[in-house]
This record gives structure tokens, sequence and C-alpha cells, in this order.
RNA sequence: GGGCGGAUAGCUCAAUGGGAGAGCUCCGGUUUUACACACCGGCGGUUGCAGGUUCGAAUCCUGUUCCGCCCA
């Protein structure tokens, strides 16, 4: 527990630890469909167990920790679901990696011995991630903590399948895939990346007529890719090649007739020669062409990316060793015609880097279009709705245009495919669990498919697997379907639109109701983080550095919509000087707190009610950011509250009741009592996105129980407004600031004693009698009922009165006239400006009403401003004189 | 090729169509009994550019330049 009298600075390390445990120990975070009040639910965005704490992961979940913190103390029934997902390929990758780097190769193992190394693995290192996000003091359920692979979740993915293959909305097809030689499996076409304007090469280069009619020029980027050509392609309507369709060429190294088809479709006559060579089996468009014109499929590589036989001479050859091979061949033949440099964009594997070869091959896929029309419909009609809502275009330019979805994996690590085949009459079975016999023709040889899913096709399923879907569970109908998904925006196709269309198609409703957007955070230069460029920082480092709050307060305050984050350690290291003046704040209250009653009778006075009117107006402002999302304007509006009024000002205006003598005793504990409401104000608005130090805090105020994180949030209707102690201490602070410009611009030290002469007409003597200990020690002043004018004086004008400070003796007056033209010729330009909207033709006639009289009250002040300092100038210019 | 963002003080970022702000930096002052990790005051802007709508534009529209991203 916090000592009764902290001292030293605030210590986030200590502090996190002590309260990390005391949370876990309460059990504060386990959700309870039991219990009372509307549900609030949020399902982690699982990381891979791969990977270890970067920035996404720490923006991602403190924004989900402050939504969940702030609805928990709000009185919402909240569950928040942590987990990780099994990250097939990526998985997969690092284990056989670590085994090569033992001389181990994976495939010795076999399948059921390399599962068990990579469960092993899982294990010991693969909740890293999870400790480190630990670490970050978010409040999830962690004895809820799900992960892809376990059992339940196993089912629900079996289950998904099954169903989605029985609505036939899953087929078993030979199609054109995305093929990655390094890992050999097939990728969707999401997890390729293209590597934009890459220099690669045109090649051009001939096929002779087989009549001997001449030849015909076809390029590709891809020479080796002509072992697998099987016709070539003009336009019909090119009267440089109407002549040649129908006719064939020779394959220069293979004993193969190729035929000439014409084709409108792919070929554009005004590129290149208007002749393509067409290669079906290893190009998209070459596939399509293929299906239209029934032409033959040769596949001419293996599935490691070397020439398989189909190449003839080149057979055995890697692919890229086989491409030069070719030119040079095509060359020595005397086929060779040009070659010059291209810029093209060139795809490779997400996860492995590898060039992705487009190879034919035997898949499973999704058939997209029924499941994605209701998911498009479903946000067209807000069911679900995205913040911010330009994300929705994203979301409907995908699904609207959306291919089926390769779901097998050649790899050994995730959900095996639930399809059996049968040894004897080749019949397929899909079920959740394995049958014993075929149900075609009761054959007991049955094979299951060795392949895996995608790793996505499970994360789906993610918002109700993790609570036990396709059970009813309890959690499922008291939380489901969640409330909200804080995702990034790089994943709205992988895995948002993913969980919409099969949460809707598998629980006949979306899987949430928003979906917060949030942004990338990239380096101060707006470059990307990665390890290859070194910009990289490391969130625990940064705790480390400055502590868990600072560092969330940071992110909260970057968050800001529809903005990409670039990352300034200066704000980290501004916002642990935050952290320390609360701390300093706390101090202050703890050191002034003898004799505190907080039972004992109060005698408010205009600051208290100040400060508590001032209070909730935050309130009401940080309720309203966090409500839409806007939790920039949140981090805001609680520092400023903190710092600029509850510190600059009411601990200041305190500290006239606290050392004063002759205190009444209920006036001193009132005050008292509004530090230490004001501190607890503090803490409970700020804990959502401080939660650490913000405990600190609460336990070390006097009378009060239990934990910060489980205390009601601040309402507004607990801060009564006071319009009279609004504007009293409002005139206040205007005469003191007035009085500290002096002081300020005329280098006029704090300790020398000045009288401020007002006006008696203003009333402000009476008005400000209250206060003069406050004009005394916030700006060193006595306020004087104006009678003659003294020679030689500074002015300030406030609210149109002209208050007089005498200087006779203190400075030179030269100083004052400087002082004073500067301020003139800032008012002349505020009335220059002002009258001039008033002016401005059309303005009365159209502006509003209320618009023009605010205008017009700001010019009649700003111009009695004006005269006011224009005579005091000319009195001083006399005095001089 | 299609689409989406962004461009505001030296830096990082705010700003329902109604007088452009904050933090940091910078300059000047202050060893004031919570805090020099502080306090007080100040300087700093043709809101990328060019048009348009409007009484009024950082904000809405059109075009344009640069930067970033997504899709094909």
């Amino acid at each position: 527990m916090a000592e009764t009298e902290p001292s030293g600075a605030y210590d986030p390390a200590a502090a996190a630890e002590r309260w990390s445990k005391a949370w876990k120990d309460a059990g504060l975070f386990e959700a309870d469909p039991e219990a009372p009040g509307e549900a609030f639910s949020i399902v982690i965005p699982p990381p891979n167990i791969t990977g270890s704490l970067h920035m996404g992961h720490a923006l991602n979940n403190t924004l989900q920790d402050i939504l969940v913190r702030y609805k928990r103390m709000d009185g919402y029934n909240v569950l928040w679901v942590p987990g990780t997902d099994h990250a097939g390929i990526a998985t997969q990758w690092v284990v056989r990696r670590q085994l090569e780097a033992q001389g181990v190769d994976y495939r010795s193992l076999g399948r059921e011995g390399f599962v068990e190394k990579v469960w092993a693995w899982k294990g010991v290192s693969g909740g890293r991630i999870t400790h480190q996000l630990a670490k970050l003091g978010i409040s999830a359920d962690w004895s809820r903590e799900r992960f892809t692979l376990d059992p339940n979740l196993t089912r629900a993915v079996s289950e998904h399948f099954v169903r989605l293959y029985e609505d036939g909305l899953i087929y078993r097809g030979e199609r054109l895939v995305n093929w990655d030689p390094a890992d050999q499996t097939a990728v969707s076409d999401l997890e390729v990346e293209h590597d934009e304007n890459v220099t690669g090469e045109m090649f051009e280069f001939a096929y002779l007529m087989s009549d001997g009619s001449g030849e015909i020029v076809v390029a590709t980027t891809r020479p080796e890719t002509m072992l697998g050509d099987t016709a070539i392609a003009v336009h019909p309507d090119d009267p440089r090649h109407a002549d040649k369709i129908g006719k064939t060429v020779d394959h220069p190294f293979l004993d193969r007739k190729i035929p000439i088809i014409a084709d409108a479709i792919l070929v554009d006559p005004a590129l290149g020669t208007g002749a393509v060579k067409i290669t079906p089996a290893h190009d998209p468009n070459d596939f399509e062409c293929g299906l239209r014109h029934d032409l033959p499929r040769v596949t001419i590589l293996t599935l490691d990316g070397k020439i398989n036989d189909n190449g003839g001479p080149f057979a055995g050859l890697d692919r890229f060793e086989a491409r030069k091979a070719v030119k040079a061949a095509l060359a020595e033949a005397g086929l060779a015609r040009a070659e010059r440099p291209h810029i093209m964009s060139i795809g490779r594997s997400q996860r492995s880097g590898a060039i992705i070869e487009p190879m034919i091959s035997t898949q499973w896929f999704v058939k997209m279009k029924p499941l994605a029309t209701p998911a498009l419909e479903a946000v067209r009609n807000g069911y679900t709705r995205f913040v911010p809502k330009n994300w929705e275009n994203t979301y409907y330019a995908w699904l609207t245009d959306i291919r089926d979805w390769c779901i097998s994996r050649q790899l050994w690590w995730g959900h095996r495919i639930p399809a059996w085949y049968c040894a004897s009459c080749g019949a397929t079975h899909v079920a959740v669990a394995a049958p014993e016999a075929c149900a075609t023709c009761g054959g007991l040889s049955l094979r299951q498919d060795e392949d895996v899913l995608d790793t996505w096709f499970s994360s789906a399923l993610w918002p109700f697997s993790v609570m036990g879907w396709p059970e009813r569970t309890a959690d499922l109908q008291r939380y489901y379907p969640t409330t909200v998904l804080v995702t990034a925006f790089d994943i709205i196709f992988f895995w948002v639109a993913r969980m919409m269309f099969a949460g809707i198609h598998l629980t006949g409703t979306v899987p949430f109701r928003d979906v917060y957007i949030h942004a990338l955070i990239r380096d101060k230069n707006g470059d990307k983080m990665s390890k290859t460029k070194g910009n990289v920082v490391d969130p625990l480092e940064t705790i480390d550095k400055y502590g868990a709050d600072a560092f969330r307060f940071t992110l909260c305050a970057f968050a800001a919509q529809g903005r990409d984050i670039l990352w300034d350690e200066a704000r980290v290291d501004g916002y642990r000087r935050f952290c320390t003046k609360i701390w300093q704040a706390l101090r202050f209250c703890l050191m002034n707190a003898e004799g505190y009653d907080p039972a004992g009778p109060m005698d408010p006075g205009p600051y208290e009610n100040w400060i508590s009117a001032r209070a909730g107006a935050a309130v009401a402002r940080v309720r309203a950011a966090l409500d839409t999302y806007k939790f920039n304007d949140a981090a805001g509006e609680i520092y400023a509250f903190t710092w600029n009024e509850l510190c600059d000002w009411y601990i200041e205006l305190s500290k006239g009741a606290l050392y004063g003598d002759g205190v009444p005793p209920a006036r001193r504990n009132a005050v008292q009592h509004a530090l230490f409401e004001s501190m607890a104000t503090v803490a409970r608005l700020v804990h959502p996105i401080m939660p650490f130090l913000s405990e600190e805090i609460w336990h070390a105020l006097p009378g009060r129980s239990g934990f910060v994180a489980t205390t009601p949030y601040p309402t507004v209707g607990a801060y009564p407004s006071n319009a009279a102690a609004l504007d009293q201490v409002a005139l206040l602070q205007e005469i003191i600031v007035a009085v500290r410009q002096i002081r300020g611009e005329m280098e006029l030290a704090r300790r020398v004693p000045l009288e401020l002469h007002v006006p008696p007409a203003s009333g402000w003597i009476d008005a400000m009698a209250p206060f003069a200990v406050a004009l005394s020690d916030l700006a060193g002043v006595t306020l004087v009922p104006l009678a003659e004018r003294p020679r030689g004086v500074a002015t300030a004008v406030v609210r149109g009165e002209e208050l007089l400070v005498p200087l006779a003796g203190i400075v030179d007056f030269a100083a004052e006239v400087r002082r004073l033209a500067k301020v003139i010729t800032k008012v002349e330009k505020d009335v220059a400006q002002l009258s001039g909207r008033l002016v401005s033709p059309g303005f009365l006639e159209r502006a509003p009403p209320e618009v023009v009289a605010e205008v017009e009250g700001k010019v009649a002040a700003a111009r009695a401003r004006l005269e006011t300092l224009e005579r005091s100038r000319a009195a001083l210019a006399e005095a001089m004189s």
C-alpha cells in the first residue's frame, strides 16, 4: 500500500507490480455473466504466438483497455477476452528454422513429431507476448484466455468448415493458386504482397511459323514460362496478324506445335507486337484465356520451384537459373529479338518473402459471393458501424469485388481439414468427427486430407469461438455479439470482413456493433517501423524508461481519428512529467491534511465551488470524448483540467486558507475536502488511461476504500455548477493575469509589492475583497480605490476597466510606453479585423442575428479597450514630459 | 489504372462553416514553504498551391503539387 505521505517521485515500476498483483488477487477483471449491468464485451485481436510486443499491439491493447476500464467503472458488465493465434505459416517457419539450426530436417520428424515440437515451443516461448501484454497493465479476463488451437476452438473450426461445405459454400477444385516455393504451400490473394516499381526486363523472342511463313514475336518478363506455352494470342482485328490466326508455330525446344488464336479480351493490340504468349498453368490471365479456348495446361515447375520434366532440356534447373538458360538458348537459336528494362511489380509471399509462382493446384476454396452479400448489407444497414466511418468504403470495395478464398495450406501446424477420402471409391466425406467407414461404398480405408486450414479461417470465428460456440454457453448468450472491435486498418480484409461474414452465416448476427479502426504507428519521419530500417521503438523499453502510465497516456493522446501516428519520444517524456505533476499534487494535499475530517463541518468558499464546477465541465468533456472514441480529446481534457485548472489555480488559491492564520476550521476543512475530492476526480477520470498511477493516488487518499478500477466513473451531476463562483474566479484570474503580464514584461520580480488602483465605479474593491490573499499571493498586488491618477503608471484593461499600477521609483516609464504600444497594436488589429467583418457586404443581412450580436459586442469591447489604452498612453506621456 | 488518407507555429499534433489552439522547442524572468521533471511572462501562422460556393472557408466543391497507404 502507498505510504500515507509519499515522498520523492512516482515510481511507475513499483506501482505496476503492486497493482497488477492486487487486481489479479482480487479477480477484478473476471467476467460474471450472472452479474447485473448492461454487457460490454470485446475480444482481443489475438497476436501471433510467434510475435513479440510491438507498438501496434501496444496501441491496440491500450485503446481497448481504456474502453474496458471506462465501461467497467461506469457500471457495465464487462468481458474482455484475451488470447493468441497459432499463426500457421509463421509458427511452422520459426520452429522449422530452429530445428534446422540444430541440423534437423523437420520432415524427418514426421507430421506428428513435428507438431509435438511446435507445441513444445509454444509452451516455452509462445506465451511471451501474453506476458508482454500484461506489462501494459491491460485488464483482460485472463481466466478466459484462449488459443486458436484449443480443443473447443478447433471444434468450432471443424464445425465452420462442415457447415459451409453442407451449405455448398466450400468446394475443392483445381485452380491457379499463389504458390510459395519456399514454404511449399498455397497462400491466399491477401497473403501476396506486391513490390511496386521493380526494374525487371522485358524480353522479346520469336516463334517460327510451322509452315515456314515467317515468325511471330512475343514478349515476356519470365522467359522460362515459354516452356509451358500452349498458345499465342493475337487480337482478332489486328491486321498485322490476321493471316496467322489458326496456324501454328513450332516450339524451339520441345516437340510441340502451338496454335495462334484470336482473343480480344487478353490482347491489347496497341501494346508491343500485338502477340501474347499464353501459359495457362502459370499466369492468371493466361489461365482465364485457356479456359476460353480450351487450351492444355502444362505445368513446368516442381513444388520447390525447379523446372520439371515438362521442361525438356531445362528440367532440374531452378526457376531463376532456367530463366537465364532459356534466354541463352533462344539467343543461340537466333530467336532472341530484344530486351529492355521494364518497370513491373513482383508478388512475394507475405511470410517467406519468396517470389510467388502462379501454379495449378487442387485446393479447398470458400465461395465468397453468397457470404459477402449479407456482410455488405449488415454494414450498409448500420448493424455494424465503422469508426471512423470512411473505412466502410474500404470494406465495401473489397467485399464487392471479391474472389473465392483459397483456404487449404500445405502445412502441418494448424487445423487439419476435416475431409476424408475413401481409398476404395474415392468419395469425399466432410465431417466434424472422423467417419469410421465410407458412407458411399462402406470401405474402411479412409485417408484424411493432409492439409490444414488458413489461419484466418479460424480467426474468423474468434468473437464467438472464444465464448464456446457452437455450444450455447452462458458467455455467448450474455456477451455476444460483442460491443466493439478495436483493430488497425491493415486487417480489415484479412480479419474484420471475414469475421463479419462468418459471424453472420454461423450465428445469424453481426459479431460486433462498432469497429473502431485506429492508426498505424510510424517513426518520426513517417516511415513504417521495421527491423531492417532500424527505426523500431520497443514498447517494453519505453515502459522501462518512462513507465506504463506515461506510455499509455502518450498512445491515447496520439490516437486522433483518421491519422497515422508519428511517434515522438519527447511526448512520452512530457506525459511522464504529467505523472510527476499529479504525484506532486497528491503530496501537496497530503502534506496539508492535518485535521481533515471528511465528515466534519464544511464551509466551502468560491474557490471550492469553482473547482467543483470546473471538474464537472471536465467530466462532461472527457465522457463525451470517450463515448465517441475520441481518445486524444479525452487525454487532452484530463491533462488540461489537472494541470491548468487544478494545479495552476486551485492549489495555489487553496494556500491562503491552508497557510493563513485565523481561518475558520469549517472553511479549512472544506478546502482540504475540495483538494481530496479533486484528486479523487482526477484519479477516476484518468484511471482508464493511467491505471497504475491512478490506483496509487486513490489508495493514498483518506477515506477511500476499494480499487479505483471498480469505483464508479465520475458523473456530471455530482459536480454542481455555480455561476457566481465561476464568474468571480474568472474575474480574479483576469486581474491576476493582467498584473502578471505587467510584471513579466517589465521584469519586475515577484517580491516587489505593487498596488493596483481600481476605479471605484467598477465595484471591484468590494467584490474582490474576499480575494485579497489570492491577489497578494498570486500577483503580489493590493487593490486600492483609484482617487487621483498617480504619476507614472502601468496600465491594464480588464473587462473595459482601466487598472493602474503605479511604478514611480520602480521602473523607467519608457519600458511601459513600449509595452503599451505593443498592446495597443494588438488591440488595433483586433478592432480592424472585427469591424471589418461588420462592414463586409451582406454580413448584417445574412449572418444569424446571434453571430452579428456577438461580433458587435466584441467590437465594442475591443474599441473600449483601445480607447482606455490610448488614454493611458497619453497620460503616461504627459507624466514623463 | 482505380480508390482512400494526409499536408496547419521550428517539431509532434488539435480545431460542429463564425476571431487558428495545445504540448515540446525557443526567448526573458523566478532557488515563492507540492513540484526547477516546477512556476510566471513572451515570440512564433498567407492553414501546400490555384480557383469556386458562402455574409463568412483550415473546414464545403473543383483542379493541382508533394507524401503515405490500399486495390487491380
